[in-house]
RNA sequence: GGAGAGGUGGCAGAGUGGUUGAAUGUACCUGACUCGAAAUCAGGCGUAGGCGCAAGUCUAUCGAGGGUUCGAAUCCCUCCCUCUCCGCCA
C-alpha cells in the first residue's frame, strides 16, 4: 500500500510513476474523492466535538442534581445529523481505501521502463550451457522412465500436479535440503516452518488480496474464517512482523523456509501445459527479509546473490534479469528474476524472483521497528525464492542428462543421497 | 464433538454508564543525587488522522461490526480469535 499522505501531496508524480507500470490512476477522480473526503471529515468532527461537549457538560449538571432536560433539547437535533455526516464519511473513507489497496507499489528509480517482459534488463549471465553431442530431451522425457508420473497425478487431482517416485522423489528432498543448508550455514538465515493454510488479513498483508483472489486455493471450514492455502511461503513469513514493532538491534531478520505452495493458476491455460513447470502444488525454499530502510537494497542485492549462490553450486547456467516496469509483480519496487538455462527448451526460464518490497508491505501490515530516536517506523520487507524446488528438479533433469537415459547428481547433491553419482531406470 | 473462561497501552494488570485516553506496576526517555553506576526521588512517555507556519487544537482508537443512550472500555446483539478441561484423533 502507497502511503496516502505521498498520494495526496504528489498525485501527478505517482500517476506518471503508476503508469509506467501500466496502472492508470484516475488523478482527477481521486482529487475529487479527496477533496470531499476532507470536507466531510472536517464537518464530522466538528459535529462529534460539539456531542462530546454537551455530554460533558449535560454529566456534569447531573452530578450536580440540576435539571438536565433543557440540555437535551438542545441536542436533540445533534444526532441525526452526526449519524448522517458519520455515515457518509465512512462510504468515502471506504471507496479511498479500497483504491489504495489495489494500486500497486512505485517502480524504483532504477527500474527500466518497460511495456513487457521483452524490455527486462539481463544483468549478468553465469556458466556455459553444457554441449549434448545427443538429441536432446526435455525433463518430461528424462524423468517419466525415472519416475516423474503425470497420469498417476492426473488420477488422483487432475492436471497440473505431480507424482515422484523414487530416485526422482529424493532428488527432489535432496535439492531442498541442500537449499535450506546452505542459506542457514553459510548465508545466516533462520530457518522456520510456518502454516501452509493462512488468513485473509495475512493475504492483505503481503498484497494477494484484494486484487488476486482467483490466483489463490481456499479451505472453507463452517463457522469459521476461511484459509488460504499459501501460494508462497512469503505470506506466513512475512506476516510474522505483521502488527508488531521490532527492536532494531533484532535488524535485519533473516528467515528461511521450504513449503509447498499452491496457485490456482486462473489465466493461465495453455501455458506450460507440459511437464512440471506450472504446477497447482510446488515446493519452494523461500528467502525473506525485514530491514531497515537505508539498507533494503543493498539486502535485495545480497538476497539475489544468496539465491544465485544455489544455481552456481548445482553448476547450472542462468542469467539476471532485472524486471521493467511492466512485468514486475503487484506489491514490488524492484525485481530480479534469476533464470536457469533449459536445453530442451533452448531458453532461460524464470526459477526465482527477488523482490525489495520497501515498505509496500509494511504499511499493509503496520510492520514495524523504533529508529534510533525512539520513534516507529515501517520496515522495508524483501523476499526472493532460494529457489523453487520443482524447477530446480526439471533444471538438473535437463542439464545434467546423458546419452544413455541417466541423469548425473550434482556433486553438492551427493552427500544428501548418500552418495549415490546417478538415477538410472534401475536405481 | 461437549463444557467453561477470556480478548484493555511495549509488557503485566485495574476499571462494569459521566471531565477515563484509560488507575497501578514494569519497561523506556529526561532531570536531581553520585567521582561514576546501582538504588532513590521528580517529570515525561501509545497509535492513527483532521485543521494550523507554529505553539497548539480537535477527532478516532479498550478483538471486529451493529444496537441502546445526551453520553459506552463499561449494557444488549452478531461475528472473529485465544485459552482451559473432557472426548476423539495424527
Amino acid at each position: 500500500m502507497l502511503d496516502m499522505q505521498l498520494v495526496r501531496n504528489d498525485l501527478d508524480t505517482v500517476a506518471q510513476r503508476l503508469a509506467t507500470r501500466g496502472f492508470m490512476l484516475d488523478t482527477q477522480a481521486l482529487a475529487q474523492l479527496e477533496a470531499e473526503r476532507k470536507r466531510l471529515q472536517t464537518h464530522t468532527q466538528q459535529l462529534q466535538a460539539q456531542r462530546n461537549s454537551s455530554a460533558k457538560t449535560i454529566g456534569a449538571a447531573k452530578a450536580r442534581g440540576e435539571d438536565v432536560a433543557p440540555l437535551l433539547a438542545e441536542v436533540a437535533e445533534l444526532g441525526s445529523s452526526l449519524t448522517a455526516a458519520e455515515s457518509a464519511l465512512a462510504t468515502l473513507q471506504e471507496k479511498l481505501q479500497a483504491l489504495l489497496w489495489q494500486m500497486p507499489n512505485l517502480p524504483h528509480a532504477s527500474v527500466p521502463v518497460g511495456a513487457s517482459e521483452e524490455d527486462n534488463i539481463e544483468v549478468s549471465r553465469v556458466g556455459t550451457p553444457r554441449a549434448m553431442d545427443f538429441i536432446v530431451r526435455d525433463h518430461v522425457d528424462v524423468g517419466q522412465p525415472l519416475g516423474l508420473d503425470f497420469e498417476a497425478a492426473a488420477k488422483l487431482s487432475g492436471a497440473r500436479f505431480t507424482v515422484l517416485r523414487g530416485q526422482l522423489a529424493r532428488l527432489h528432498r535432496a535439492l531442498a535440503q541442500f537449499m535450506l543448508d546452505t542459506h542457514t550455514l553459510q548465508h545466516g538465515y533462520t530457518e522456520l516452518y510456518v502454516p501452509y493454510l493462512v488468513n485473509d488479513a495475512s493475504l492483505y498483508g503481503t498484497g494477494q488480496l484484494p486484487k488476486f483472489e482467483e490466483d489463490q486455493f481456499y479451505v472453507q471450514r463452517a463457522g469459521m474464517e476461511r484459509l488460504c492455502l499459501i501460494p508462497t511461503a512469503e505470506v506466513p513469513v512475512t506476516n510474522l512482523v505483521r502488527d508488531e514493532i521490532v527492536l532494531r538491534e533484532h535488524l535485519p531478520l533473516k528467515f528461511v523456509a521450504h513449503t509447498p505452495c499452491f496457485r490456482s493458476e486462473a489465466g493461465a491455460y495453455g501455458r506450460d501445459v507440459r511437464g512440471m513447470i506450472r504446477q497447482h502444488q510446488f515446493d519452494k525454499v523461500e528467502l525473506v527479509q525485514m530491514v531497515e530502510p537505508q539498507d533494503s537494497y543493498d539486502a535485495l542485492e545480497q538476497l539475489t546473490g544468496h539465491a544465485e549462490a544455489i544455481l552456481q553450486a548445482l553448476e547450472l547456467p542462468y542469467r539476471k534479469m532485472a524486471l521493467c516496469t511492466r512485468d514486475m509483480g503487484f506489491s514490488s519496487a524492484k525485481t530480479y528474476d534469476l533464470e536457469v538455462w533449459l536445453p530442451a527448451q533452448q531458453a532461460y526460464r524464470e526459477i526465482s524472483s527477488c523482490s525489495n518490497f520497501e515498505a509496500f508491505q509494511a504499511r499493509r501490515m503496520q510492520a514495524r521497528f523504533r529508529n534510533a530516536q525512539g520513534k516507529t517506523e515501517l520496515l522495508h520487507t524483501l523476499n526472493g525464492s532460494g529457489l523453487a524446488v520443482g524447477r530446480t528438479l526439471v533444471a538438473v533433469l535437463e542439464n545434467y542428462q546423458q546419452a544413455d537415459g541417466s541423469v548425473t547428481i550434482p556433486d553438492v547433491l551427493r552427500p544428501y543421497m548418500t552418495g549415490l553419482t546417478q538415477i538410472t531406470t534401475s536405481n
